[in-house]
DNA sequence: GATTATTATTGATCTGGATCATCGTTCCGG
DNA sequence: CCGGAACGATGATCCAGATCAATAATAATC
C-alpha cells in the first residue's frame, strides 16, 4: 500500500471550492447561486484519494453521505444471491454516487475504485437542511436522481433489447460522449474498465466483448490499443446503436 | 369512447383526502404529520380515470405533474429509436409515476392504462415549494426516488444476468409482494398485463414466456388459468429467483 | 530480468431462447 | 349469435452468444 507514512495527507489543508471547481456545472453547484454555493462548500468534505482497487463504501455500509467524483473513475455493483456480481453503472467526474441508498439508509451496493480517484463527501442530512433553506439546491437534487432515473431507464433498454454488437457499440458511445462533456477528446480515451467488468456490466462474456471489439477494429469503426479507444468513424457506431440495419439502398425504409 | 355525454364526470366534487387514503403507508404521505398532510392534500388533484388503452401522458409532453396511482395499474414505456416499444415498468396502487420527467422537464416516457384505473396528480412545482415548508415531505420525495433507483437497480440485475426461468420467477414473486404490500393475496391474483407485455418488460418473446409459464405450472409451482395466477409453492419459486441449482443432494452447497 | 498471475484474444462447440408456423381460445362489435 | 381480431399455447428449426479450451500479451512480484 505504498505506505511512505512520512508523507500524512492531511485532508483538513483542503478547502473545498466549488466555485472554482472545473466540474461546477456538471455536478451539484449547477445553477446555483454564488452566495448559495458558499454555503454548500461549507458541509461538502474531500475524502482521501482512493488507488485502484479500494473501496468508497461497501454494500450494507451505514448512509451518511453522497459522494460527487472528483477524478478517476469509479464502478458500482451488488452481489446476486448466487455469489456473483453485477456492475450496475461506472462513474466519472461530476457524477454522484449513493443516491440509491437514501431509502434504506444503508448502502446497497459497492463502490470499487478503477484507478487512482478523488471524491468530495457531502453528509446527506446536512444537505438535505441546506436543500431547505436553497431552493435551487432543493432543485438540482431532484434533477440529479430525475436524471439518474432516466440513465437507468436507458440500462433498462440496452439490456433488455440490444444484440451484444449493438450493446459495445452504445456503451463506448456513451463513455465517448461523457468524457467529452467533462472537455476531453470524444474520439480517443482510455477505458478504466477490464474486458471483463465491461461484459459483467453488459450482460455479455468477455469473449464475447473482445471479439466484438476485434470485429469493429476489422470493420475499421474502432481502432483498439490495449485500454485506449480511438473511435474511427463515430457516426457509424452512433448509427449502430439504435439497432437498425445499415440500409444500403432504401434510405427511406424507416417509416 | 363510451361517450355517455349526460354523464359527466365532475372532478371538483372530489376532495381529495391522503389522510383516509389506504394507501397512506405507501404512497407520498408515509410518516408525515397530520397537520402537514393536509397542506399536501391541498394540491393533489384527483385526475380523471382511465380506461384500459388509455394515455396517463405521453413521452415528449410537457412536466407539470407526478401522478400516483389510486387503483388499476398502468404500464411506463419507451420507443425504441428503431421503432420499437421498452416496457420500463409496471405500476401499481400507491406507486409514483412520472419522477423521471423533473430533469428534462418533459416526459421521457410514455404511461398507457393496462385496466380501469385511477390516479391522484400532484403539480410538481407545488410539491417543490411544499418541500420546502415541510422538511418530513422533502424527505419522503428523496426516500421515494431513492427507492426508484433501488428498483431499477435490481431490474438491471434482472434483465442482465437471469435465464429465462430465473426472470419470470423474479417476475411473480415481485408483482406477488408488491400486491401482498396492498392488502391482497400473495399467492393468488390475476396479472393485469398480457404475456406479450411481461415479455417484452423482461426482454423475452411471447412464445418464451408461455412456455415457462406451462413449465411452472407442469412442475407445479403455480397453476394458470389465463391471467390468474395461483402460487402453488412459493419457497421454491422464490429460490428460484436467486439463479441457484436446486441442490437435491448437497444441502451445503453454497458456500 | 526471471517468474508468476492476470487479462485479452481467438477458435471450436454447444445451447437457451429466438424465430417461424400452426392452431385453439377468448374477447368484442355488429 | 356470429365472424374477425387479439391473445395464448405448443411444436420445429435456427442462431447469437455462452461455454470450453488454448495461447498470447501484459502487469505485478521478487
Amino acid at each position: 500500500m505504498m505506505g511512505n507514512s512520512h508523507q500524512v495527507f492531511d485532508i483538513s489543508k483542503f478547502k473545498v471550492s466549488c466555485g472554482d471547481c472545473s466540474l461546477a456545472e456538471l455536478c451539484l453547484p449547477r445553477g446555483m447561486k454564488r452566495e448559495d454555493l458558499e454555503e454548500l462548500e461549507k458541509i461538502i468534505k474531500r475524502v482521501r484519494p482512493l488507488q485502484r482497487g479500494e473501496y468508497l463504501y461497501h454494500s450494507g455500509d451505514k448512509f451518511q453521505q453522497i459522494y460527487a467524483v472528483r477524478s478517476g473513475a469509479i464502478k458500482a455493483y451488488r452481489t446476486t444471491e448466487d455469489g456473483n456480481e453485477q456492475i450496475l453503472g461506472f462513474y466519472l467526474p461530476g457524477e454522484l454516487l449513493g443516491l440509491d441508498a437514501i431509502d434504506k439508509q444503508e448502502h446497497v451496493c459497492s463502490t470499487v475504485a478503477l484507478e487512482t480517484s478523488s471524491f468530495c463527501a457531502i453528509p446527506f442530512s446536512r444537505l438535505e437542511e441546506l436543500c431547505h433553506k436553497l431552493p435551487g439546491l432543493q432543485h438540482q437534487m431532484y434533477r440529479l436522481m430525475s436524471r439518474e432515473l432516466t440513465t437507468e431507464n436507458e440500462s433498462m433498454l440496452l439490456l433488455g433489447r440490444k444484440s451484444a454488437e449493438e450493446k459495445i457499440a452504445t456503451f463506448l458511445i456513451n463513455i465517448s460522449s461523457r468524457l467529452h462533456s467533462l472537455g476531453y477528446s470524444a474520439t480517443e480515451f482510455r477505458l478504466p474498465m477490464s474486458r471483463q467488468e465491461i461484459g459483467n456490466y453488459l450482460g455479455l462474456t468477455v469473449e464475447t466483448v473482445s471479439r466484438i471489439f476485434s470485429r469493429l477494429q476489422k470493420e475499421s469503426l474502432i481502432s483498439i490499443d490495449r485500454k485506449l479507444i480511438k473511435i474511427l468513424d463515430l457516426e457509424e457506431l452512433h448509427f449502430m446503436c439504435s439497432g437498425r440495419k445499415e440500409d444500403l439502398e432504401g434510405k427511406n425504409s424507416i417509416a
